[in-house]
DNA sequence: TATTAAAAGTGGGAAAAAGTGGGTAATTAT
DNA sequence: ATAATTACCCACTTTTTCCCACTTTTAATA
């Protein structure tokens, strides 16, 4: 599995709806093209798992053990608001209007992958963001990767 | 595994398109010579990776953890604009035009390999920024490589 | 060294696919 | 029952992909 790749620009239509571009789509396992779950991002974006994905992230939410209260409250905010989405006949899924809301989504947003999901941002916000960051970026890349020993 | 050697001066054509050099196209393994990734380097230039760089890269970044920020931020920003290409009948990549003019690329262009990937410059600014850099060579030479006790 | 053949490098047109918008029917909620 | 939301469908525009043809360079041979 090499991970997903790309940044799409791409439009919301009036009635919230995202094409899935051709070219994500054809990164996509076929048993993962029919649908997708929408979440709340960590950050101020929506998170985009595949099926196959939105799995594996079930099964490490299990693994959390229900009777610690800081572990309940994580599982239940994490799932907050994640929601299924069915792909319609042009490749488009609709993008729930609370979650939209929630992150701000406007008409030009940004789909960027990011290792085994997708973000889903406001493209206003994601420029914002990238610039920002950016001069602190061989920084961040020296503290997040410096000491690996050079994985694998 | 010996790297990539070579410094090869192309042209974009109207469309974006940038032709793999037959020489270049020598040193890469059949199975690499169909599809490459690239994105934006850590300079002013694009960076062009095989595939099997670039799930050498994937499996690091895999390591990382998406519930640290620093991570997510690292990951997100590594990948921003990355793009698989493909080679066409023609032995041409298309270039993606964000990433070109990201990286201010106009007709002239120089394709340099760098150990295990491949940069892209414009030539006018590789040019200038070799010339620039030239005088300093030997204090970086020293920096960089002076206390590795011999290298291997 | 001239001649020719083969490979490398360029350019562009046309078909196909992707992307976009919106109308209408069906479903859901109030 | 009515209004709002969602699903499905069709039509149009833009972009991308594929293919073909031509020029230039490299290599080979007489």
């Amino acid at each position: 599995m090499t991970g997903f790749i790309g940044e799409y620009h791409c439009k919301l239509d009036v009635k919230g709806r995202l094409l899935i571009p051709s070219d994500m789509r054809k990164q996509l396992s076929p048993e993962d093209q029919g649908q997708f779950v929408v979440s709340r991002g960590v950050d101020d974006c929506l998170s985009l798992y595949t099926s196959s994905e939105w799995l594996q992230v079930m099964n490490r939410l299990r693994k959390l053990n229900r009777f610690k209260p800081k572990d309940r409250k994580f599982a239940r905010m994490f799932q907050k608001g994640a929601t299924k989405v069915m792909v319609d006949g042009s490749g488009r899924i609709l993008i729930p209007k609370g979650l939209s809301a929630w992150a701000s989504l406007n008409k030009d947003v940004v789909l960027v992958a990011n290792v085994d999901l997708w973000e889903l941002w406001d493209k206003q916000r994601y420029d914002e963001i990238m610039k920002e960051d950016w001069e602190g970026f061989d920084q961040l890349a020296q503290d997040v990767m410096g000491d690996s020993s050079d994985g694998e």
